[in-house]
DNA sequence: TGTTAGCACTCTTTTTGCTTAAGTGCCAAC
DNA sequence: GTTGGCACTTAAGCAAAAAGAGTGCTAACA
């Protein structure tokens, strides 16, 4: 059987219906609504093949019809309608980033916050520790006796709470020639550019190698993927909708929510450069929440991506809303990111 | 009625009962479990004066007994057993502490997880930013053409993500002397001297009034009482407790754990040096949810009380675990923060 | 005087049967 | 291809009945 222009209108009708309503969708209620032009039997007959096609199920032979994972996959792809924001909408989201548009960290708190805040879903943003990020200043100092304590700033943020081991006989100066030392190696470079440095610079450094070493065994760990960070915000957002009143359900979406550790994997799989995706359903995904949904946008800062935003839900979302709420995000984000410098 | 030996002891029998099971206690059980020595009639009536006396509530005229806040504030003051930890638990806590011993944010994020761990409810901590925290290097330094950013680190934590506005016409040399400055002013000197200098210092601060302001702007702020750091761990365990089955009070608890600010107020009030610290029930606490407990002690380092750490949850909770449970992680914390010199 | 067995009473919970409502599938007619 | 009509299925609601849990009270007992 084909999927007909009529077919397609009408799964795109039952998906609007069951997001707006979360009740099967019947027949019935099709034709009264939207479709006054025909019958129900007709719908019913279409229904009957969407059903056979796997875009419809049914809980039971007399209940209405409830959209599958297909039928989601489908409407975000081609049957939804993109919708525009609000003016108040966007009045929202503006003045949310008026302050701190000064540091990434609070900018990006700030869209998490008024992602969550707009949609009414639990929201997330993933920010990578990118190899393109150019270190500002990089410095060294004694902290505890055998402990000293290592600053990196770079364009994007404020590497801290990094500690590196040192030999206790050294001297703060010692430490503080081997601090310049690395500093004026590292400033104004990349990541990137440093990690191959090891051997090249093992004359000049021989006498501080275990400093060394340990400043780029602080960067490779800071570099690593699964130390990124992940921000979170309306956990409890999630208990607003009703497939959610099931208690054992709101326990295994919140594991994977409060665990930074599957959020950042879930989030940093996202890695093509399309706008905006949509992962659906939680069959294959293992870490995924079964029966949720995950939106996703990525964001750059100095024309390089450096993170993830988006919003984790039930597969019953309003995605007409959260992707134009995502969008919107993105466009101020991204002006506000390229402004900076 | 007075309260009579054997009064007290099936009061406490009944809210251990109830604690373990959440099933109101009836005459028959109690007889039955604990007091084989006694008719079911007898404990009746003592039930019954209990009743009279304001500890136990009936939900209805043909249920067992509940206990009433009166009734846990009692067991937790006079009538409940100190249980020791086991080894196993003992060994749980110890090896948490393992790695990271430190840094100050990571051990106290690291009994918080343990804590959360061991009891199965959320855990809290609260970290104070105190006056009497000594700096240890002080750090100003351009970051964009108008904008300075200013890294402070203490004995115990690293302050970050403060901006300070600068003159634009100002040169990074300027940028620099001001920074040793404030350096040789304020390095070894805990916040609290620090507060008053602003009028001391004008001579040699003439020209840069402007960034010395900023400067201790920021510190100001960074010491006011909202700005606190909160951790929580295990959100989601509430779920794993009967009386959160209605999501009306799982909104209701999300509500005020997930918001850094409520828990703050609800962990700063704690200012007394008792070791734990009850407080129960929601009527008079304004921010506490309600039908909520919270246990909590506090920790020090370098003898001064830097903060509150503990547990949250329903009123029926297991408080002989969660208090062996608190004091356990307070024991290896304070050995861990005062070897830390 | 405190303790106990016994029993009536109260209230909740579970079960059962019955009715209603929603919605489908199919078929014959248009 | 579309439609109205109708039988069939299932869930949901409701009321009455039955079962169960626990208490309070009283009279008898040690």
């Amino acid at each position: 059987m084909k999927l007909s222009e009529r077919k397609r209108k009408i799964l795109q009708l039952v998906v609007d219906d069951y997001i707006s309503t979360a009740q099967p969708v019947s027949s019935k209620s099709i034709t009264e609504k939207y479709m006054k032009d025909v019958s129900s039997a007709t719908v019913r007959s279409e229904l009957a093949g969407l059903e056979e096609m796997g875009y419809l199920t049914q809980l039971h032979t007399s209940s209405g019809r409830v959209p599958s994972v297909e039928a989601y996959k489908l409407y975000v792809a081609e049957l939804m309608d993109r919708s525009k924001l609000t003016t108040r909408e966007v009045g929202v989201i503006k003045s949310a980033f008026k302050d701190h548009a000064d540091n990434l960290e609070k900018v990006v708190q700030n869209a998490v916050k008024v992602i969550s805040e707009l949609t009414d879903y639990t929201s997330v943003a993933y920010t990578t520790h990118s190899e393109k990020d150019k270190i500002v200043k990089i410095d060294l100092f004694r902290y505890k006796p055998s402990q000293a304590l290592l600053l990196i700033v770079t364009e994007n943020t404020l590497i801290r709470d990094k500690f590196i081991t040192i030999p206790e006989a050294m001297t703060d100066a010692q430490i503080n020639e081997a601090s310049d030392l690395i500093a004026s190696l590292f400033v104004g470079k990349e990541f990137g550019e440093i990690v191959g440095l090891s051997e090249v610079v093992s004359k000049e450094f021989e006498s501080y190698r275990e400093i060394f070493d340990g400043v780029m065994r602080a960067i490779e760990d800071y570099l690593e993927k699964g130390n990124a960070d992940v921000i979170l915000e309306g956990e409890g957002k999630i208990l607003k909708h009703p497939e959610y009143n099931d208690s054992e359900k709101v326990k295994n979406f919140l594991s994977v929510v409060t665990s930074k550790n599957k959020l950042a994997g879930l989030l940093a799989e996202n890695t093509d450069n399309i706008e905006i995706s949509i992962k659906i359903g939680g069959d294959e995904e293992k870490d995924m929440p079964k029966d949720c949904s995950l939106v996703t946008a990525t964001y750059s800062a100095s024309g390089v991506k450096v993170g993830t935003y988006g919003v984790i839900g039930p597969l019953r979302m309003d995605y007409q809303k959260v992707v134009s709420v995502l969008e919107g995000v993105g466009k101020i984000l991204e002006d506000i990111l390229t402004n900076k410098k």
